[in-house]
This record gives structure tokens, C-alpha cells and sequence, in this order.
RNA sequence: GACCGCUUAGCUCAGCCGGUAGAGCAACUGACUUUUAAUCAGUAGGUCGAGGGUUCGAAUCCCUCAGCGGUCACCA
């Protein structure tokens, strides 16, 4: 368990509170108050309560009651204590649904359910019972017969006006900041949301939804450097996957169903950074009998549907510009693209000699045994990519990048692939799938040697992998979209750690 | 991983060409059954991230370490 280190206070001479000697540490007040409650014999945390109304229920119901007017309506509440005015008079409590006034007043309330009042302290949660009004002022409240206190808090809660925006407490300690901050919540809240509707999309389209291993023996489907864990009852090294595809790729060929769909965790052996957390959440489809002009179709229609489910419009707001989702988006293919960008017509350069010095000249230095579709790339990542504020499907990718997707059917040099970009991030990738096993083994074969040379990230030949393709996968298109970063797109979170309930920190000391 | 920056009260922040700390909120005492960041009067709260150095004297200058942030590299 993690300890706090918020405990300088407690050796301070007057901090317990004894007899006669004021309160001088906040904790210390609380946890006075919390003796004192018991002593008075309430309960300070009892097991259950019995609310009749979430707060955003009691404004949406109550809407038209007027300024100033009363009502018989009983109705019982219960949150945590925000602000407290006029000596607990007025009293914000929030639930999970929003907030709503607690007026407490002498009038309605006997003199010992008055008395408890001054046990309770911000942060607290509590119930309180009442009847609905409006006040003249136009709140919305509930006058206070009597209150219950729910759980005792012994913390103190961060200062109400600015909220918590110390960036390293606020993820090492998420229920801090979601207790104070609005936009934390929204942002969490929105995430779930647009998960669900992800898969309630896929699960509308008949896709099958399935879970792959974590522990994976074989790096594959991806390039990146992988975690290692060991499993002690086999005496083996696992690796914790980087990528799902090509364990679903095998369920395709099972013929578990013509369209299967994983939402899970890949871990990657990387640098944190605002767009980069080590464990991140994806989508992997596959979809047998389809090809990648299939696939721009759906993504554009999914994340479409997705930004109009979350805002209401397919056109929002990101990063200062506004971005339309309305398709149909742009395709372009990479070498077209660098050819805007850089003037440079790669298709038109046989070697890769040449593509390194023409690349050069374009302002792009590349390692001195690039091949061509290395140089393609690295002229796409330089020179286009943070140009792709609209979404827009790049295309065609150079085949030695592209090591598990089919050949074009119309040109050699590269294969059948997209990745998506909006805002200048890569948010999906897709490719009509290679299933020719000899075309796969002569690609990994290629892979090892990198590997060999000494890029680790390099792929790994996977010998069951190829055996699966030679019992046959059909024609078969499949993508992979980061879930997190669509979150941020769509939330306009500038930093991944703000998607992520628990983002991955140093640990202490 | 490299470079640059930040770390002062529970929270948000001042103070920094050296003279051992200040505000608002939170807390405590009291006033007002009034509010919307309630208000008013008073009280208390800090080994200024950790360790070392320079100096008569360090929150302030120098070094090391830790955490965090930013940029770059790797990547989704």
C-alpha cells in the first residue's frame, strides 16, 4: 500500500486536541469530530442508506418550480459535502449525478439533528431528508428534517476555487482529483461511454467479441519493444503482448465467426510522453471476406457515429480547430502524399540509393541502409503527417513496413493498408490481411533479419502463425484503432494520462 | 535514454541579484439563520523536495539525488 505523504502534522504539540487547547491540524479537527459522533452514538459508517433521488433527478424534475416557492414533496439524498455557508445552513452536497443544496435550517430541524451539523466537515459524506423548495434566489434545495452522516472523512479536501492541479498527485491519487475536478469526471465518464459505444457498434454488426492471451511467447503483429514477465510454474519467460492480431487472425481461420473484435490492453516497452502510456487500450477487428476499402468505409462511419454519439455533430472542436468527422474523408496514398509535400515522386525511383538521396534533398535524412519504403516513410512522418488535421486515410504503404498486409493488387511496391489520421495523430491501421503462408514466411524471414541486425523491434517468425495460414485464412481485412487517443480526440484531453483512470507513473522512492 | 525547467502551509500561489517566510481557501474561536467563491473579527498552522557545499548568515548561490513537467529520440 502506498503511503501519503501528508503526515507532517501529526507530532505537533497541539494536534491531538486536548482538553482546553484549540485545534490547530485540520486532520486532527477531524478526527475529533469523528470521536465526538461516536460518542453522541452515531454510527460514522454505517452500511447503507436509503436514497430516493439523485441531484440531477431533483433539478430535472423540479425545473419549473418557482423562486421562493415550498413544497410537501419528501424526498432523501445523499453525497459528499462540497461547501458549506452561513455555519451550515446551506450545505452542496454532490453524487455521482451532479449537486444539490441542503438548507438546514433552525426552523426545520430539532435541536440535536442541529447539533450533529457541527460534526461535519467538508468532504464528508452524508444523507440528508427533507422536503423540495426553491429558495428566492432561484437554488434549487432541500429543507433539511434531519441529516445522517454516511462516512466520516478524515482528509482534507483541496482548496474549492482552484481544485487539485498538481499533476502528479492528481494521478496518484485519481480519487482526489475526481472528487474536486469536473473535467476529470467528464473526461473518465466520456471514455466509457464512447468504449460501450464502440462495442455496442461491433456487436450490432455481428461481430464476435473475444479476448486473446496477455502472455504471449512470440512477439508478433506489431513493431515495438516488448515487457518481459517470467511464469514461475513453467520455468518460461512470457512476454506481455504487443498486439492481439495475430491470435485473432487464427480465430478467423477456426471460423469462430466471419467477424471477430477484441477491445483489450497492449503494453509496449516505450518512453512515457503526453501521447504514449505503456499499457493502452485498442480495438482489433477482423472481418473475413472484406478487403481495407471496406474497412475506410466502417471507421469512417464507427469514429463518425462516435463523435456525433459524445457531441451531438460530427464537426467539434480539437486542439483550437475544428475538425469534420462527416464523411467522406479524404484518401490519399502515401506516396501521392509525400509527393505534395516533399514534390519528390517516389513510385517513379527504382533504388533505394536513389530514394535516400532524393529524400535528402527533400530535407529528410535517413539511416544509410534505408530501403525504399523506409525512405517513404520516414519522408511521410516528417513531412506530411502533422499536415492531417481533417481525417484522412493514407493508403498504399511500401511492403517492407508493412510485413503482415497483402500485396496491392495493382502495383508491386506496396500493399493494401491504411492508417487514419485526424489532427495529425495516427488513430487506426488497416490492411487487407496477407494468407499467403509462402509470401508470410518469406516476410518474417525478412523480419529475423532485421531482428538479427539488431532492431529489436523487429518481428519474430511465428512458425504456428504461417502453419494456421496453410490451413487457410480467408480473404480477410482487419484494423486496430487506439482507443485512447480517440478519447483524447474526442474529448480534447491534451495528455493521454487524462483518458486513463490510473496512468503509469514512477513509483516513489 | 538525453537536454531544459519546476518542487515554499492540507490546497492554490507570492517571496528568489543572500539577512532564517506571506496571502487566499481549508482548520480553530466568536458574531450573523443571512447563502451561492457567503460575510466580519480573531487564532493557529512551514526542518521552503532530500542530502552536501559556499558564506558570519541560504527558500534564495553551487553540487548530488528523487519526483514531476516540457522538448527530442522510440512509438499507437
Amino acid at each position: 500500500m502506498m503511503t501519503q505523504p501528508v503526515e507532517k502534522n501529526q507530532t505537533s504539540d497541539n494536534s491531538n486536541g486536548t482538553p482546553n487547547e484549540p485545534i490547530t491540524n485540520p486532520k486532527a479537527a477531524k478526527a475529533a469530530k469523528l470521536q465526538a459522533l461516536k460518542e453522541k452514538g452515531v454510527e460514522p459508517y454505517p452500511h447503507v442508506y436509503d436514497r430516493t433521488h439523485m441531484a440531477a433527478e431533483l433539478h430535472e424534475k423540479y425545473k419549473d418550480l418557482e423562486d421562493g416557492s415550498e413544497t410537501e414533496d419528501q424526498v432523501s439524498v445523499a453525497g459528499r459535502i462540497m461547501a458549506m455557508r452561513n455555519n451550515g445552513m446551506f450545505i452542496d452536497l454532490m453524487d455521482a449525478s451532479g449537486r444539490i443544496q441542503v438548507f438546514c435550517h433552525k426552523q426545520s430541524m430539532d435541536e440535536e439533528a442541529l447539533a450533529q451539523l457541527k460534526l461535519y466537515d467538508l468532504g464528508d459524506i452524508i444523507g440528508a431528508k427533507g422536503t423540495m423548495r426553491r429558495t428566492p434566489r432561484g437554488e434549487l434545495s432541500v429543507r433539511v428534517t434531519e441529516t445522517f452522516m454516511l462516512t466520516k472523512s478524515l482528509e482534507i479536501l483541496p482548496e474549492k476555487h482552484h481544485g487539485l492541479s498538481d499533476v502528479e498527485q492528481r494521478y496518484r491519487q485519481r480519487y482526489v482529483d475526481l472528487i474536486v475536478n469536473d473535467e476529470s469526471r467528464e473526461t473518465l465518464r466520456a471514455r466509457s461511454k464512447i468504449i460501450s459505444f464502440i462495442r455496442r457498434y461491433m456487436e450490432d454488426m455481428g461481430a464476435l467479441e473475444v479476448e486473446t492471451p496477455m502472455l504471449h511467447e512470440i512477439l508478433g503483429g506489431a513493431s515495438a519493444k516488448p515487457f518481459v514477465t517470467h511464469y514461475n510454474a513453467l520455468s518460461h519467460d512470457f512476454y506481455l503482448r504487443i498486439a492481439p492480431e495475430l491470435k485473432l487472425k487464427r480465430l478467423i481461420v477456426g471460423g469462430i465467426a466471419d467477424s471477430v473484435f477484441e477491445i483489450n490492453r497492449n503494453f509496449r516497452n516505450e518512453g512515457v510522453s503526453i501521447k504514449h502510456n505503456p499499457e493502452f487500450t485498442m480495438i482489433e477487428g477482423y472481418h473475413a471476406f472484406k478487403d481495407y476499402n471496406d474497412l475506410m468505409d466502417l471507421i469512417e462511419d464507427l469514429v463518425g457515429q462516435a463523435v456525433e454519439h459524445i457531441h451531438g455533430t460530427r464537426e467539434i472542436e480539437i486542439d483550437g480547430q475544428m475538425v469534420n468527422f462527416a464523411g467522406p474523408w479524404r484518401r490519399v496514398s502515401m506516396c501521392d502524399l509525400v509527393k505534395e509535400h516533399t514534390g519528390v515522386d517516389f513510385m517513379a525511383i527504382e533504388t533505394a540509393e536513389e530514394a535516400r538521396e532524393a529524400a535528402l534533398k527533400a530535407g529528410v535524412h535517413t539511416e544509410s541502409n534505408a530501403n525504399w519504403g523506409q525512405v517513404v516513410e520516414a519522408c511521410f512522418d516528417e513531412k506530411a503527417e502533422h499536415t492531417l488535421i481533417q481525417p484522412t486515410h493514407v493508403t498504399d504503404h511500401p511492403f517492407e513496413i508493412s510485413p503482415l498486409a497483402k500485396n496491392h493488387r495493382d502495383n508491386p511496391r506496396v500493399v493494401e493498408r491504411f492508417e487514419t489520421f485526424v489532427n495529425g495523430w495516427e488513430i487506426a491501421n488497416a490492411f487487407t490481411e496477407l494468407n499467403d503462408p509462402a509470401v508470410q514466411r518469406e516476410r518474417f524471414e525478412a523480419q529475423v533479419e532485421q531482428r538479427e541486425a539488431g532492431d529489436e523491434e523487429a518481428q519474430m517468425l511465428d512458425e504456428d502463425y504461417i502453419t494456421a495460414l496453410e490451413y487457410g485464412l480467408p480473404p480477410t481485412a482487419g484494423w486496430g484503432m487506439g482507443l485512447d487517443r480517440l478519447v483524447m480526440l474526442l474529448t480534447d484531453s491534451h495528455n493521454i494520462r487524462d483518458v486513463i483512470c490510473f496512468p503509469t507513473l514512477r513509483p516513489k522512492g
